[in-house]
DNA sequence: CTGTTAGCGCCTTCAA
DNA sequence: TTGAAGGCGCTAACAG
């Protein structure tokens, strides 16, 4: 037999009420009652029935969080980060796969809610922008929190880092290293942060009064084999760039790949920077000029806001971290 | 207000209880009754309350995920793979991170089992190998899989791969390639897999006459840096090995990275073999050979095995895949 | 094959 | 500041 909170309310004197009201940290409970309740529960190790609690009150002490990222690292950090705030909240974390291709995704994600009767959501990209879901959470009226969304910043609750002026303190450092050619990669099309990148590297050139070319900017989706192709691509060209920014980090690597296979030394001959979007620059050599995207972060504060929340639409931005890897950077001629 | 049992039985014009025998598939129920049910759950878009079944029932749908690995890789793999059991099963996946130095770690899993009442629980390593949990866990006679546990292999259901097999494979496969002198880096020896991949090593060269020499083992410690040491004192060796096999892949992108610092060319000058446990090998270059670990075959068989349960302890060897992605491998002298 | 009657363990409402 | 009664939505154990 499982020990309930009438054990408990034996043990300490008191009635379930009581006890009650103590597990739920509600005022008006003497502080010896208090006292006694929680040395009860201590005694008897006891642990509310989270189902009980669901189904009697208004609270599940659970949030979900939708994810459909290919991009393990990524969703690593993001559940992590998530993880660390609901641990500290006394609440469980419901990680849930998505397929954001699925015709059934609203009823899937409604189904889910009417199931656990989860008291929140925090949405990652690409779930971030799907629309059923977002339409589903809120004609439901459930809180939902966004993170690095890619579209409708203004509608909804969300945190996002600074991708303008992330792209453009990179681009930046390239130039100040001496670059003048340096060749962008794209992100995906479907995220605004590919965007912004590419805004952010258009707006350091403008800036430093580096003509902007066409030619060095190569449309990538974010994945090892469009960073690749992309690399390709530019190191054919007549003038090849002495520096390329990939748009993430993952992009970077198979610049990086394409790189070794034609036997240019890196950062010697090419400088290569990136995002740090998924750790993955770490694993890397030669190392790599990146980003650091604070993921952890956006997540742990996209929870922090989902708690929060119910004072109406909020917005986090979090800075990031240009790093600098590449110890043997150097000034480059044209 | 939510939809409820009640609201499908009037809809479908029968008891609440025909209603709960349709949703849990029970026997004794007319065709035609359940179909007239099933209409009117898909109408009114029913799913049944959790929390509610959980309370009444024997049973909560749900199991949790017990991991305290720091390879996102490696983790999302094994939830991804527990998750795909789970979705066929219409079970919930709890992913608890763990840490398995704390003290009150058997109290906390107890806690996680007090609260969500969950059907059983997946191991992954390095949680399969704590003591206190799986004690916790047969105390409360809860069904419990681990997966690639390190020790005690006989006393609970695990599934795990065949790392003696697995690294025989591998060194075979370097002794055909013509390698004489090749370096190991041993895995963590908090892990089962490491000794065993050790044997298979040292099984392989016996079978193949090739002298075992002590020089030639380094201990590292499943992460990248201890890769790095490891490959270092290698090749400082007075005779440095032409192959370095490394016990998992982040040691072996360690050994490939020390590898581009001196300017040995791999695979040209030096062999680098691995372990695929992370899909890390895909991002490296230049290419790994490597042992494909069944990660997520693992994991869903892991599910598998404890939804099946109940019949007694079980185990399930999976078998591995020796891959050689470095294209231009060729015989070395010695 | 189907329905009835009790709870599951806790929170809510109300009263004291 | 505390307690008593009622019910959340569902399933178990029976009865028909």
């Amino acid at each position: 037999m499982r020990t309930t909170i009438k054990d408990v309310s034996i043990a300490a004197g008191v009635s379930i009420k009581t006890v009650s009201r103590v597990l739920n940290k509600e005022k008006y409970v003497k502080e010896e009652t208090r006292k006694k309740v929680e040395e009860a529960v201590a005694a008897l190790n006891f642990s509310p029935s989270l189902a009980a609690r669901t189904l009697a009150g208004r609270r599940s002490f659970q949030i979900a969080l939708l994810y459909d990222n290919h991009s393990p690292y990524y969703i690593h950090q993001i559940q992590d980060g998530v993880w660390g705030r609901c641990r500290e909240q006394g609440v469980r974390l419901l990680a849930q796969p998505t397929d954001v291709d699925s015709a059934t995704l609203a009823q899937d994600v409604g189904g889910l809610i009417d199931e656990t009767h989860v008291d929140g959501v925090i949405l990652s990209s690409p779930v971030t922008d799907a629309a059923p879901v977002l339409e589903e959470l809120e004609r439901r009226g459930i809180p939902f929190v966004r993170i690095s969304p890619g579209t409708n910043h203004a509608l909804t609750s969300s945190v996002f880092m600074d991708d303008v002026q992330a792209a453009d303190d990179m681009t930046t450092h390239l130039i100040n290293e001496g670059h003048r050619r340096i060749g962008f990669v794209v992100g995906h099309p479907n995220h605004m942060a590919s965007d912004q990148r590419l805004f952010g590297y258009r707006r350091a050139l403008d800036r430093a009064g580096v003509p902007f070319e066409p030619n060095l900017v190569r449309q990538g989706a974010f994945d090892f084999a469009s960073g690749a192709d992309a690399a390709e691509t530019l190191l054919d060209l007549p003038e090849p760039p002495s520096a390329i920014f990939a748009s993430n980090d993952d992009m970077a690597a198979g610049v990086l790949a394409v790189a070794h296979r034609r036997g240019i030394a890196v950062p010697d001959d090419l400088s290569v920077a990136g995002f740090d979007d998924t750790d993955l620059a770490q694993l890397v050599w030669p190392p790599l000029t990146t980003i650091r995207q604070p993921t952890r972060e956006l997540a742990y504060t996209a929870a922090s806001l989902l708690f929060a929340m119910g004072d109406g639409v909020e917005h986090r931005r979090l800075q990031h971290d240009l790093v600098v890897r590449s110890s043997t950077a150097r000034r480059k001629g044209r």
